[in-house]
DNA sequence: AAATAATATGCAATTAGTTGCATATTATTT
DNA sequence: AAATAATATGCAACTAATTGCATATTATTT
């Protein structure tokens, strides 16, 4: 179960409070991964009670208390020997595909409508993620050498949202020639 | 939940025991859902339960008996109400990208080796993808055309299989670049 | 000969994920 | 003023998916 591993690997960075994780996958790495905020919340606190990870109480006026997390050395054992294992690559699950494959049932302009939506939805994503790249390529060299390894995963959040574009123009142009 | 969306689908094509719908999703249209078969007979027992799908069963000799499902007007109701309907992307959890995100904890090798088995399975994807291609471009016109939604979405298999690739190996020139 | 695969279906325990709800305070928008 | 959002955490019910196991027979592989 590779949220608990997704956890780890954040935290190995650097320590942060299950809201900042939250953050971080809503805006900065959802290309990868995306977890509500109750499972993980649920997910720090197995790993804090294994002993994967500590934390500490920081308290905060005008807001609620923070719990800070942070890895600990037998969380990193865990990390790196996950590190050196095999993963299965991703299942896909996409609905707007199924809505495709079973077209034939509705009228075009149906399924028009609805790649359109999904087309802005992808357009606006890539361009979070073009914003990141640019912030990313304004770093210093040594800077850079530090998130080369992110950078990359980033080039594949964005590569399969521009092939997702190119895919989508063309159905809608076959589409459109009914 | 779009399994059951994707049965009536593709049970809205023409008639399929569970076993039949277990080896589409294993070998045909897997590249935008899989179900295990548990979850498919699950699903398919509620879809019977609730009138949305019907059953013969079918005795055989030296095999199980079958159970034939078929759509009912009521799922195809259902069906087309759904077709009319938003839904949403995809999300997405890749381990791989969690482990290339924090590699900077292990040897460029470590990661050279599991990419590559990554890209192995990928490229075996894409053949099989692009056999069905193949298969489809061989049709007559008029076949073509009672195929060419669904067409649509093996493209989209493709173009990200494709996609993929192209990263993969911009990312393994990057590692052994070290 | 034994193990595995294929054909076909299914039970059930476990894990993972979703959704709604909640607390409490401040800031911003309607 | 009321509603919503942001900051932060969390409980719990429900749904979805995974995994292991099972039945029974034949065919193929080791």
């Amino acid at each position: 179960m590779s949220l608990q591993h997704s956890l780890l690997v954040l935290l190995s960075e650097s320590p942060a409070t299950g809201y900042e994780l939250s953050q971080t996958f809503k805006k900065g790495v959802g290309y990868f991964w995306k977890a509500s905020h109750q499972q993980i919340y649920l997910q720090l606190k197995k790993l804090s009670e294994v002993g994967w990870l500590e934390f500490v109480i920081e308290v905060q006026r005008g807001k609620p208390d923070k719990k800070i997390y942070q890895i600990t050395e037998a969380g990193k054992a865990v990390l790196n020997a996950w590190l050196s294992s095999e993963v299965k690559p991703p299942k896909t699950n996409d609905a707007l595909l199924v809505m495709i494959y079973g077209g034939k049932h509705v009228k075009p302009d149906v399924l028009i409508k609805e790649i359109e939506r999904h087309k802005s939805i992808h357009s606006k994503g890539l361009k979070k993620l073009l914003d990141i790249e640019t912030l990313y390529l304004s770093l210093s060299d040594d800077e850079k050498k530090k998130y080369r390894l992110p950078y990359l995963t980033l080039r594949r959040g964005i590569s399969g949202e521009q092939s997702w574009l190119v895919w989508a123009e063309e159905v809608l142009i076959e589409l459109m020639s009914d």
